[in-house]
DNA sequence: AACTAATGGTTCGTATACTAACTAAATTAT
DNA sequence: ATAATTTAGTTAGTATACGAACCATTAGTT
Protein backbone atom coordinates (compact mmCIF):
# COMPACT_ATOMS: atom_id res chain seq x y z
CA UNK A 1 0.00 0.00 0.00
CA UNK A 2 1.27 3.25 -0.92
CA UNK A 3 2.52 5.59 2.02
CA UNK A 4 -0.63 8.20 0.82
CA UNK A 5 -2.97 5.64 0.95
CA UNK A 6 -2.12 4.70 4.58
CA UNK A 7 -2.65 8.72 5.65
CA UNK A 8 -6.01 8.19 3.59
CA UNK A 9 -7.20 5.27 5.76
CA UNK A 10 -6.44 6.59 9.10
CA UNK A 11 -8.02 9.92 7.61
CA UNK A 12 -11.00 7.83 6.68
CA UNK A 13 -11.07 6.18 10.20
CA UNK A 14 -10.77 9.97 11.92
CA UNK A 15 -13.41 11.78 9.91
CA UNK A 16 -15.56 8.21 10.23
CA UNK A 17 -15.24 8.35 14.13
CA UNK A 18 -16.06 12.01 14.55
CA UNK A 19 -19.21 11.19 12.30
CA UNK A 20 -20.16 8.18 14.49
CA UNK A 21 -19.49 10.23 17.64
CA UNK A 22 -21.99 13.08 16.30
CA UNK A 23 -24.82 10.00 16.07
CA UNK A 24 -24.22 8.85 19.44
CA UNK A 25 -24.63 12.57 20.66
CA UNK A 26 -27.61 13.31 18.87
CA UNK A 27 -29.04 9.87 20.48
CA UNK A 28 -28.06 11.43 23.93
CA UNK A 29 -28.52 15.19 24.15
CA UNK A 30 -30.79 15.40 20.79
CA UNK A 31 -28.15 17.37 19.15
CA UNK A 32 -25.55 16.64 16.26
CA UNK A 33 -21.80 18.05 16.02
CA UNK A 34 -22.23 20.12 13.38
CA UNK A 35 -25.99 21.75 15.34
CA UNK A 36 -24.05 21.98 18.48
CA UNK A 37 -20.82 24.20 16.60
CA UNK A 38 -23.34 26.16 15.53
CA UNK A 39 -25.27 26.74 18.47
CA UNK A 40 -21.63 27.35 20.30
CA UNK A 41 -20.88 30.16 17.35
CA UNK A 42 -23.78 31.97 17.73
CA UNK A 43 -23.67 32.05 21.41
CA UNK A 44 -20.20 33.36 21.01
CA UNK A 45 -20.98 35.86 18.38
CA UNK A 46 -24.52 37.28 18.92
CA UNK A 47 -26.26 38.49 16.06
CA UNK A 48 -23.71 36.99 13.47
CA UNK A 49 -24.48 36.60 9.95
CA UNK A 50 -25.26 32.88 8.28
CA UNK A 51 -21.99 33.51 6.20
CA UNK A 52 -19.81 34.39 9.18
CA UNK A 53 -20.82 31.01 10.57
CA UNK A 54 -20.30 29.35 7.26
CA UNK A 55 -16.53 30.77 7.30
CA UNK A 56 -15.98 30.16 10.63
CA UNK A 57 -16.36 26.61 10.68
CA UNK A 58 -15.55 26.05 7.12
CA UNK A 59 -19.11 24.67 5.79
CA UNK A 60 -21.37 26.12 2.60
CA UNK A 61 -23.88 28.58 3.44
CA UNK A 62 -26.44 26.18 2.08
CA UNK A 63 -24.73 23.68 4.47
CA UNK A 64 -25.58 26.00 7.55
CA UNK A 65 -28.65 26.96 6.14
CA UNK A 66 -29.90 23.48 6.50
CA UNK A 67 -29.12 23.56 9.85
CA UNK A 68 -30.45 26.39 11.08
CA UNK A 69 -33.88 25.24 9.71
CA UNK A 70 -33.62 22.52 12.21
CA UNK A 71 -32.45 24.43 14.78
CA UNK A 72 -34.96 27.01 14.43
CA UNK A 73 -37.95 24.21 13.92
CA UNK A 74 -36.19 23.19 17.53
CA UNK A 75 -37.07 26.89 18.65
CA UNK A 76 -33.30 26.72 19.24
CA UNK A 77 -32.43 29.81 16.99
CA UNK A 78 -34.38 32.84 16.03
CA UNK A 79 -33.45 34.37 13.02
CA UNK A 80 -33.83 37.88 12.61
CA UNK A 81 -33.87 39.80 9.05
CA UNK A 82 -31.86 42.76 9.30
CA UNK A 83 -33.61 46.16 9.04
CA UNK A 84 -31.35 48.08 7.83
CA UNK A 85 -29.80 45.90 5.62
CA UNK A 86 -32.82 43.52 4.65
CA UNK A 87 -30.16 40.58 2.89
CA UNK A 88 -29.12 40.08 6.38
CA UNK A 89 -30.28 37.77 8.69
CA UNK A 90 -29.40 38.24 12.22
CA UNK A 91 -28.83 34.89 14.36
CA UNK A 92 -29.47 34.46 17.96
CA UNK A 93 -30.28 31.58 20.72
CA UNK A 94 -33.35 31.49 22.69
CA UNK A 95 -33.73 30.87 25.79
CA UNK A 96 -33.73 27.21 25.29
CA UNK A 97 -31.33 27.05 23.23
CA UNK A 98 -29.01 28.74 25.87
CA UNK A 99 -29.57 26.35 28.31
CA UNK A 100 -29.42 23.76 25.94
CA UNK A 101 -25.67 24.75 24.60
CA UNK A 102 -24.92 25.47 28.12
CA UNK A 103 -25.52 21.59 28.82
CA UNK A 104 -24.00 20.31 26.09
CA UNK A 105 -21.08 18.05 25.57
CA UNK A 106 -18.26 19.33 24.52
CA UNK A 107 -17.95 18.28 20.49
CA UNK A 108 -15.55 15.48 20.29
CA UNK A 109 -15.33 12.33 22.28
CA UNK A 110 -14.39 13.32 25.50
CA UNK A 111 -11.88 10.65 25.31
CA UNK A 112 -9.91 12.28 22.82
CA UNK A 113 -10.05 15.26 24.45
CA UNK A 114 -8.79 13.95 27.73
CA UNK A 115 -5.95 12.31 25.86
CA UNK A 116 -4.87 14.80 23.66
CA UNK A 117 -4.92 17.14 26.76
CA UNK A 118 -2.61 14.39 29.00
CA UNK A 119 0.35 14.65 26.16
CA UNK A 120 3.19 17.08 26.90
CA UNK A 121 2.79 20.07 25.29
CA UNK A 122 5.17 20.05 22.44
CA UNK A 123 3.64 16.91 21.57
CA UNK A 124 0.00 18.85 21.42
CA UNK A 125 1.82 21.58 19.28
CA UNK A 126 3.07 18.34 17.24
CA UNK A 127 -0.11 16.74 15.86
CA UNK A 128 -1.68 20.12 15.55
CA UNK A 129 1.20 21.34 13.37
CA UNK A 130 1.27 18.38 11.52
CA UNK A 131 -2.37 17.97 10.87
CA UNK A 132 -2.47 22.04 9.82
CA UNK A 133 0.78 20.77 7.37
CA UNK A 134 -1.46 17.94 6.19
CA UNK A 135 -4.14 20.64 5.32
CA UNK A 136 -2.02 22.88 3.71
CA UNK A 137 -0.94 20.56 1.37
CA UNK A 138 -4.70 19.93 0.32
CA UNK A 139 -5.88 23.05 0.03
CA UNK A 140 -3.78 25.65 -1.39
CA UNK A 141 -5.31 25.82 -4.76
CA UNK A 142 -8.52 26.85 -3.48
CA UNK A 143 -7.01 28.80 -0.59
CA UNK A 144 -8.40 32.25 -2.60
CA UNK A 145 -11.95 30.44 -2.02
CA UNK A 146 -11.75 29.73 1.14
CA UNK A 147 -10.86 32.53 3.29
CA UNK A 148 -8.82 31.15 6.37
CA UNK A 149 -11.11 32.26 9.58
CA UNK A 150 -11.10 30.33 12.61
CA UNK A 151 -12.82 28.88 15.03
CA UNK A 152 -13.60 32.05 17.65
CA UNK A 153 -11.91 34.40 15.14
CA UNK A 154 -15.76 36.54 14.05
CA UNK A 155 -15.65 39.96 15.73
CA UNK A 156 -18.75 40.02 18.32
CA UNK A 157 -21.27 41.50 16.29
CA UNK A 158 -23.96 41.85 18.60
CA UNK A 159 -27.06 43.77 17.71
CA UNK A 160 -25.40 45.32 14.03
CA UNK A 161 -29.13 45.96 13.05
CA UNK B 1 -8.57 28.72 20.48
CA UNK B 2 -7.63 25.59 22.97
CA UNK B 3 -5.13 23.81 20.85
CA UNK B 4 -7.59 20.83 20.39
CA UNK B 5 -9.50 22.80 18.51
CA UNK B 6 -7.29 23.69 15.86
CA UNK B 7 -6.90 20.69 15.63
CA UNK B 8 -10.14 20.45 14.65
CA UNK B 9 -10.63 23.02 12.38
CA UNK B 10 -7.20 21.64 10.23
CA UNK B 11 -9.38 17.87 10.14
CA UNK B 12 -12.35 20.39 9.06
CA UNK B 13 -10.82 21.68 6.07
CA UNK B 14 -9.02 18.69 5.15
CA UNK B 15 -12.24 16.84 5.29
CA UNK B 16 -13.75 19.62 3.04
CA UNK B 17 -10.75 19.75 0.76
CA UNK B 18 -11.39 15.96 0.05
CA UNK B 19 -14.79 16.69 -0.36
CA UNK B 20 -14.42 19.55 -2.77
CA UNK B 21 -12.32 17.32 -4.67
CA UNK B 22 -15.17 14.54 -5.23
CA UNK B 23 -17.05 17.24 -6.34
CA UNK B 24 -14.82 18.54 -9.20
CA UNK B 25 -13.70 14.89 -9.83
CA UNK B 26 -17.18 14.43 -10.45
CA UNK B 27 -17.66 16.97 -12.82
CA UNK B 28 -14.96 15.86 -15.09
CA UNK B 29 -14.85 12.20 -15.06
CA UNK B 30 -18.61 11.43 -13.69
CA UNK B 31 -17.67 9.39 -10.94
CA UNK B 32 -16.83 10.72 -7.04
CA UNK B 33 -13.94 9.19 -5.33
CA UNK B 34 -16.00 7.19 -2.92
CA UNK B 35 -17.78 5.67 -6.06
CA UNK B 36 -13.95 5.61 -7.79
CA UNK B 37 -12.51 4.20 -4.46
CA UNK B 38 -14.86 1.63 -4.75
CA UNK B 39 -14.12 0.37 -8.05
CA UNK B 40 -10.74 0.30 -7.59
CA UNK B 41 -11.51 -2.14 -4.86
CA UNK B 42 -13.28 -4.21 -7.05
CA UNK B 43 -10.75 -4.60 -9.11
CA UNK B 44 -7.96 -5.44 -7.14
CA UNK B 45 -10.31 -8.46 -5.26
CA UNK B 46 -12.28 -9.44 -8.21
CA UNK B 47 -15.60 -11.22 -6.79
CA UNK B 48 -15.15 -9.78 -3.26
CA UNK B 49 -18.32 -9.52 -1.18
CA UNK B 50 -20.12 -6.00 0.00
CA UNK B 51 -18.66 -6.23 3.83
CA UNK B 52 -15.29 -6.94 2.64
CA UNK B 53 -15.67 -3.33 0.73
CA UNK B 54 -17.16 -1.95 3.43
CA UNK B 55 -14.90 -2.60 5.77
CA UNK B 56 -11.37 -2.43 3.88
CA UNK B 57 -12.77 1.24 3.27
CA UNK B 58 -13.99 1.95 6.87
CA UNK B 59 -17.84 2.66 5.41
CA UNK B 60 -21.31 0.98 6.73
CA UNK B 61 -22.92 -1.58 4.32
CA UNK B 62 -25.38 0.32 3.51
CA UNK B 63 -23.57 3.30 2.35
CA UNK B 64 -21.56 0.70 -0.08
CA UNK B 65 -24.77 -0.70 -1.11
CA UNK B 66 -25.90 2.71 -2.43
CA UNK B 67 -22.61 3.78 -3.74
CA UNK B 68 -23.10 -0.25 -5.51
CA UNK B 69 -26.59 0.93 -6.68
CA UNK B 70 -25.42 3.98 -8.87
CA UNK B 71 -22.24 2.02 -10.24
CA UNK B 72 -24.44 -0.78 -11.13
CA UNK B 73 -27.36 1.62 -12.55
CA UNK B 74 -24.48 2.90 -15.07
CA UNK B 75 -22.96 -0.72 -15.54
CA UNK B 76 -19.92 0.04 -14.22
CA UNK B 77 -20.53 -3.24 -11.85
CA UNK B 78 -22.19 -6.34 -11.52
CA UNK B 79 -23.74 -8.04 -8.57
CA UNK B 80 -23.80 -11.62 -8.69
CA UNK B 81 -25.68 -14.04 -5.96
CA UNK B 82 -23.37 -16.77 -4.71
CA UNK B 83 -24.71 -20.01 -5.03
CA UNK B 84 -23.46 -21.86 -3.40
CA UNK B 85 -24.43 -18.91 -0.52
CA UNK B 86 -27.48 -16.64 -1.24
CA UNK B 87 -26.73 -14.35 1.55
CA UNK B 88 -23.20 -13.60 -0.35
CA UNK B 89 -23.26 -11.20 -3.16
CA UNK B 90 -20.03 -11.41 -5.39
CA UNK B 91 -18.74 -7.96 -7.02
CA UNK B 92 -17.45 -7.82 -10.57
CA UNK B 93 -16.54 -4.85 -13.04
CA UNK B 94 -18.05 -5.17 -16.59
CA UNK B 95 -15.61 -3.79 -19.25
CA UNK B 96 -17.00 -0.40 -19.29
CA UNK B 97 -15.92 -0.24 -15.17
CA UNK B 98 -12.62 -2.02 -16.27
CA UNK B 99 -12.03 0.94 -18.66
CA UNK B 100 -13.39 3.61 -16.29
CA UNK B 101 -11.41 2.99 -13.29
CA UNK B 102 -8.22 2.45 -15.76
CA UNK B 103 -8.94 5.80 -17.20
CA UNK B 104 -9.86 7.37 -13.84
CA UNK B 105 -7.80 9.89 -12.18
CA UNK B 106 -6.04 9.19 -8.33
CA UNK B 107 -8.71 9.41 -5.79
CA UNK B 108 -7.16 12.40 -3.89
CA UNK B 109 -5.52 15.64 -5.29
CA UNK B 110 -2.98 15.12 -7.61
CA UNK B 111 -1.27 17.99 -6.22
CA UNK B 112 -1.28 16.70 -2.67
CA UNK B 113 0.22 12.91 -3.96
CA UNK B 114 2.79 15.16 -5.61
CA UNK B 115 3.66 17.42 -2.54
CA UNK B 116 3.52 13.99 -0.29
CA UNK B 117 6.21 12.33 -2.46
CA UNK B 118 8.47 15.08 -2.61
CA UNK B 119 8.67 14.80 0.92
CA UNK B 120 12.17 13.14 2.50
CA UNK B 121 10.85 9.29 3.89
CA UNK B 122 10.81 10.27 7.24
CA UNK B 123 9.06 13.17 6.93
CA UNK B 124 6.32 11.06 5.03
CA UNK B 125 6.97 8.08 7.63
CA UNK B 126 5.87 11.00 10.40
CA UNK B 127 2.82 12.84 8.68
CA UNK B 128 1.32 8.95 8.42
CA UNK B 129 2.24 8.17 11.76
CA UNK B 130 0.88 10.97 13.24
CA UNK B 131 -2.35 10.71 11.52
CA UNK B 132 -2.84 7.20 12.84
CA UNK B 133 -2.18 8.12 16.30
CA UNK B 134 -4.86 10.49 16.41
CA UNK B 135 -7.14 8.04 14.89
CA UNK B 136 -6.36 5.25 17.47
CA UNK B 137 -6.82 8.71 19.91
CA UNK B 138 -10.69 8.63 18.65
CA UNK B 139 -12.05 5.30 18.08
CA UNK B 140 -10.35 3.57 20.65
CA UNK B 141 -13.87 3.08 22.27
CA UNK B 142 -15.08 1.18 19.08
CA UNK B 143 -12.20 -0.40 18.60
CA UNK B 144 -14.04 -3.85 19.18
CA UNK B 145 -16.48 -2.96 16.13
CA UNK B 146 -14.51 -1.86 13.46
CA UNK B 147 -12.31 -4.39 12.79
CA UNK B 148 -8.66 -2.91 11.14
CA UNK B 149 -8.31 -4.01 7.99
CA UNK B 150 -6.80 -1.88 5.82
CA UNK B 151 -7.04 -0.90 1.99
CA UNK B 152 -5.74 -4.13 0.29
CA UNK B 153 -5.50 -6.37 3.15
CA UNK B 154 -8.49 -8.31 1.41
CA UNK B 155 -7.59 -12.02 0.22
CA UNK B 156 -7.84 -12.24 -3.18
CA UNK B 157 -12.15 -13.74 -3.24
CA UNK B 158 -12.05 -14.39 -7.31
CA UNK B 159 -14.70 -16.59 -8.11
CA UNK B 160 -15.56 -18.07 -3.97
CA UNK B 161 -18.85 -19.72 -5.30
C1' DA C 1 -31.75 58.27 -12.27
C1' DA C 2 -30.96 53.89 -14.29
C1' DC C 3 -28.33 50.11 -15.33
C1' DT C 4 -25.01 46.83 -13.66
C1' DA C 5 -22.57 44.24 -10.43
C1' DA C 6 -21.98 42.23 -6.02
C1' DT C 7 -23.81 40.31 -1.70
C1' DG C 8 -26.60 37.40 1.57
C1' DG C 9 -29.56 33.84 1.95
C1' DT C 10 -32.56 30.20 0.39
C1' DT C 11 -34.03 26.43 -2.53
C1' DC C 12 -33.16 22.46 -5.49
C1' DG C 13 -30.98 18.38 -6.78
C1' DT C 14 -27.57 14.96 -5.76
C1' DA C 15 -24.34 12.09 -3.12
C1' DT C 16 -22.50 10.60 1.11
C1' DA C 17 -23.06 8.31 5.55
C1' DC C 18 -25.18 6.49 9.44
C1' DT C 19 -28.57 3.47 12.44
C1' DA C 20 -32.45 0.66 12.80
C1' DA C 21 -35.50 -2.42 10.96
C1' DC C 22 -36.11 -5.93 7.73
C1' DT C 23 -35.62 -10.27 4.54
C1' DA C 24 -33.46 -14.25 3.50
C1' DA C 25 -30.23 -17.67 4.24
C1' DA C 26 -26.93 -20.36 6.87
C1' DT C 27 -25.15 -21.95 11.54
C1' DT C 28 -25.51 -23.38 15.94
C1' DA C 29 -27.82 -25.13 19.82
C1' DT C 30 -31.18 -27.76 21.98
C1' DA D 1 -35.35 -31.90 13.62
C1' DT D 2 -36.49 -27.70 15.04
C1' DA D 3 -35.78 -23.44 17.27
C1' DA D 4 -32.65 -19.64 18.11
C1' DT D 5 -28.89 -17.06 16.57
C1' DT D 6 -25.86 -15.09 13.41
C1' DT D 7 -24.68 -13.31 8.95
C1' DA D 8 -25.19 -10.69 4.36
C1' DG D 9 -27.40 -7.42 2.19
C1' DT D 10 -31.12 -4.11 1.40
C1' DT D 11 -34.52 -0.57 2.59
C1' DA D 12 -36.28 3.45 5.12
C1' DG D 13 -35.45 7.55 7.39
C1' DT D 14 -32.53 11.36 8.76
C1' DA D 15 -28.64 14.60 8.65
C1' DT D 16 -24.70 16.39 6.56
C1' DA D 17 -22.58 18.68 2.61
C1' DC D 18 -21.93 20.59 -1.81
C1' DG D 19 -22.68 23.59 -6.27
C1' DA D 20 -25.83 25.93 -9.12
C1' DA D 21 -29.66 28.59 -9.77
C1' DC D 22 -32.44 31.91 -7.77
C1' DC D 23 -34.49 36.23 -5.11
C1' DA D 24 -34.10 40.40 -2.99
C1' DT D 25 -31.44 43.97 -1.75
C1' DT D 26 -27.55 46.96 -1.75
C1' DA D 27 -23.57 49.20 -3.77
C1' DG D 28 -21.23 50.97 -7.59
C1' DT D 29 -21.12 53.06 -12.43
C1' DT D 30 -22.08 55.86 -15.77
Amino acid sequence: MQKYEELLVSLRKVTRAIGLYSKKLSKESGLTSPQLIVLKEIDQHKGCMVKDIAQSINLSSATVTSILDRLEARSYVIRERSLTDKRRVGLHLTELGKTVVKDAPRPLQAHFIDRFEKLEEWEQTQLVSTMQRIASMMDAENLDAAPLLEVGALQDMTTPE
